[in-house]
DNA sequence: TTTTTATATTTGTATATACAAGTGTTAGTT
DNA sequence: AACTAACACTTGTATATACAAATATAAAAA
């Protein structure tokens, strides 16, 4: 369906303005279903993303501000996503001993569980999309949304 | 830029993956810097999304299911978000003397005239996105955005 | 006509987000 | 050493979002 339709729009919309609204408008259709997938294991979509940063540490802790580097929302308030993941069990947290100003927070075994429970669940979910699309669309897609951004 | 570097991932990203959160990450890009437009209008990207789907009503009421439907985001809670419209004269709301559950909201001067102030800005903050690409890869991104969210 | 069902909207509540201000720690300067 | 600035993080507060439950009205069925 075409993004006038979705949004059932009255007047006619040049191509500046259909692109953006088409990308918000796929976003909130990728984020829903995303969050139907995540609401069985009581996590928000922000919080399985703090999870999935911190198993890329591989190990390593990571600190308050590199977990914000790495979150797709810049704004979330990190602090607060950390201190859920903590009440669930799902990441210790520590003050660096090196430099008493940066907290070291790590993923549990418990929270490397969930995210292998999730894994094929969330490819399934990235893979309801982008199969609609071939490999020559795919990556021209993903070369279109960079280009546009920068 | 590119995704994986955007969010520094430590890990190689399969093109599905990639292009979930490449739209994730672009539409917090033009959500960020859009909000920034509105920001000393005090109004939301919501707000204004109402207040867009009222105008093009052209003089006609608008109930709220009508308003919901044509939102980008499905769940917000269009009560309320009329309530602040309401709070700042932008719209008026009545009970519809033809069928007394529904409400006929319409935008009132003062919200045309806010709109119309903020029109070319928004036509600049599109084109600053926008203008990166030619007119054929603009139609080819947009056509690639709705075959993959379909 | 009474009861049931459907429709349209509002309200309650818990959680999330935005953003400014505050706290504690470290590094640099005088 | 004392002062100042920079850094890392937390807290407060107002607003927004998600979603279930409640309310009010209208239409349909018994």
């Amino acid at each position: 369906m075409k993004i006038e339709d979705e949004i059932k729009s009255t007047v006619a919309l040049d191509i500046s303005k259909k692109i953006t609204l088409n990308i918000l408008y796929t976003q909130n259709v990728i984020t829903d279903n995303f969050n139907e997938i995540l609401k069985p294991y009581e996590i928000s979509g922000e919080q399985y993303n703090v999870l999935r940063i911190l198993r890329g540490q591989k190990g390593n802790p990571a600190n308050m501000c590199l977990i914000q580097e790495r979150m797709l929302a810049r704004t979330s308030n990190t602090t607060r996503l950390v201190d859920k993941l903590l009440l669930k069990k799902f990441v210790t947290r520590n003050v660096c001993p090196e430099n008493r100003r940066k907290i070291e927070v790590q993923i549990t075994q418990k929270g490397l569980d969930i995210l292998t429970e999730l894994d094929p669940k969330v490819i399934e979910h990235e893979q309801l999309f982008s199969k609609k699309l071939n490999t020559e669309e795919l990556e021209q897609l993903n070369h279109l949304l960079e280009k546009y951004r920068n």
